[in-house]
DNA sequence: TTTACATTTCGCTGTATGGCGAAATAAAGA
DNA sequence: TCTTTATTTCGCCATACAGCGAAATGTAAA
């Protein structure tokens, strides 16, 4: 019962719920994700730590970066259920489509300079 | 959106997954599920409102007494979706069947007696 | 080594939420 | 009508949590 309350938990906030989608693109790093919600990478960072208490991202690093993405195939059911059931329902939400817009703008920028805008604010 | 955060804010509390579960085996009146819980009747009833608000409770007015229930066909995708997942996910969960055995003998009882005692505390 | 930098952890603040009991509401019964 | 009673609403308290900035951590570059 822990395990699933602490996915319902993780679902529970809007900024939670856009990243998993905003991740269905492919692996974003935290100064990404700071990028596109406008957030302190500090907020993004717990964010993204409570998504991953609850199983729903995997994080990979690679240097000084820190890569999340979804869960593959040997995630338990429960976390790949839940993923398919916010993605049907918000797959054509306005903000969903907007962030996906973002994204597209983001990715094309260079990770590094992204992410030293970011460490200097 | 403001829709779906209603349902993920609604099932991220234990008490209102376990209420949506109890409700499986029919419809129930506040007060026995302020039985099942052991918790205030006031504390109930604003559970069932934000279960109300979100869409995954029914409920039915008969004289004194307010039945809820899990929505029926008819009710959004998102909803059914959802409930099919917490089903799924507990089905065979511990404090789930321990809820179950327990609404067994509280569905035993005369609801009017129950009610009396509930009020009484 | 030092310095730079991406991320996390920590401490704090304001707001949101679960819990209760008391009062309000609504419907049945005396 | 006047009680009784099932439920809701309200006001309160304690806790949980999202957000930030500053400090800590760990890794790469100089």
């Amino acid at each position: 019962m822990r395990e699933f309350m602490n996915i319902t938990k993780a679902l529970a906030d809007e900024n939670r719920v856009r990243a998993l989608l905003a991740l269905r693109k492919g692996e974003l790093c935290v100064c990404q994700i700071t990028e596109l919600f406008g957030l302190a990478p500090s907020t993004i960072s717990k964010h993204l730590s409570i998504l991953f208490q609850a199983g729903l991202v995997e994080s990979r690093k690679e240097g000084r970066w820190i890569y999340y993405q979804l869960p593959g195939k040997n995630a338990p059911v429960v976390v790949r259920e839940a993923l398919d059931w916010i993605q049907k329902a918000l797959a054509d939400n306005p903000q969903v489509l907007a962030d996906n817009q973002q994204l597209k703008k983001i990715l094309k920028q260079d990770p590094a300079e992204l992410c030293q805008r970011q460490c200097k604010k």
